[in-house]
DNA sequence: TAACTTACTTGCATAATGCAAGTGAAAATT
DNA sequence: AATTTTCACTTGCATTATGCAAGTAAGTTA
């Protein structure tokens, strides 16, 4: 019988934490669901950075049995569904701002430079602005 | 001819971190050698989760590469090399601060409950000791 | 009613990971 | 000095994950 891959390496935070987002994709993903307001399965393929149908499939069903989003159909267009972030997803923001700052400060890139400023002078209001707006789109 | 591997898929800051530590192993190595002051090849194999041998030695290959970690051999013996944090790894303490408390709200297990109680009441503090004492251990 | 859209699934090639055994150099033991 | 052990890997191979292209079923639009 092959190993549960629900099965814990660890009892370390950080392991158990790699476990549900520790790939290329899952971050991206709910980067996309939560700082920028995609919450189609359409949406999110159309990505920047080109995720695979059958893995943002996968991914979302992962991420819905964690109860990091919630799924329900588009009273509109009954095709459609609605991905949303719950209040898992919401309390992850602190560590996305951490690596975007990282990301931003060890990239070289000219990208960001607004948001670092923002951090560095006011942290904790970015914060709690990203989350409340988070909030908002969720309905949260 | 295949793709580059170092080629950036887009220019998000979440993105290029994915890309150094986005999967299930880098940052269980990172923390080995930054929170529990593991600096040798054999120590860290050690690891609670078991990393296999091939991919520490892939890891850690990466993260000289990237400048998150060098490599020296140990004056004491030859056969040993020492492996040491620098700089840009100690400034993804913050990040794995994050995650840590994540995990630990998360993950339902009763670890972590007094670092979380020193994270909510004076997170710069443990942010700042903990890095002191990496770049302690590591010379920086 | 025919032509789209949408949210997937499927099949297959390639890459990453897991596992066990092997290698070569240096250190410790006899 | 010879042998054994330790150490830091490498290699080979099976399994799993990812990438890519095409296909499908249900719902919407023309």
């Amino acid at each position: 019988m092959p190993p549960d891959p629900e099965t814990r390496r660890s009892d370390c935070p950080i392991s158990f934490a790699l476990e549900i987002f520790g790939d290329r994709w899952t971050l991206i993903v709910l980067r996309d669901l939560m700082l920028r307001s995609r919450q189609r399965y359409r949406e999110l393929l159309e990505g920047d950075e080109g995720i695979a149908t059958n893995v943002l499939a996968e991914r979302l069903k992962r991420l819905e049995r964690r109860k990091l989003i919630t799924r329900k159909r588009d009273p509109a267009d009954a095709r459609q569904f609605i991905y949303l972030p719950t209040e898992l997803a919401v309390s992850l923001v602190p560590m996305l701002v951490e690596m975007i700052v990282w990301g931003i400060r060890t990239g070289d890139k000219e990208v960001g430079s607004e948001f670092l400023a923002r951090f560095e002078t006011e942290r904790d209001t970015l914060i709690a602005e990203l989350q409340a707006k988070v909030r908002k789109d969720a309905d949260l």
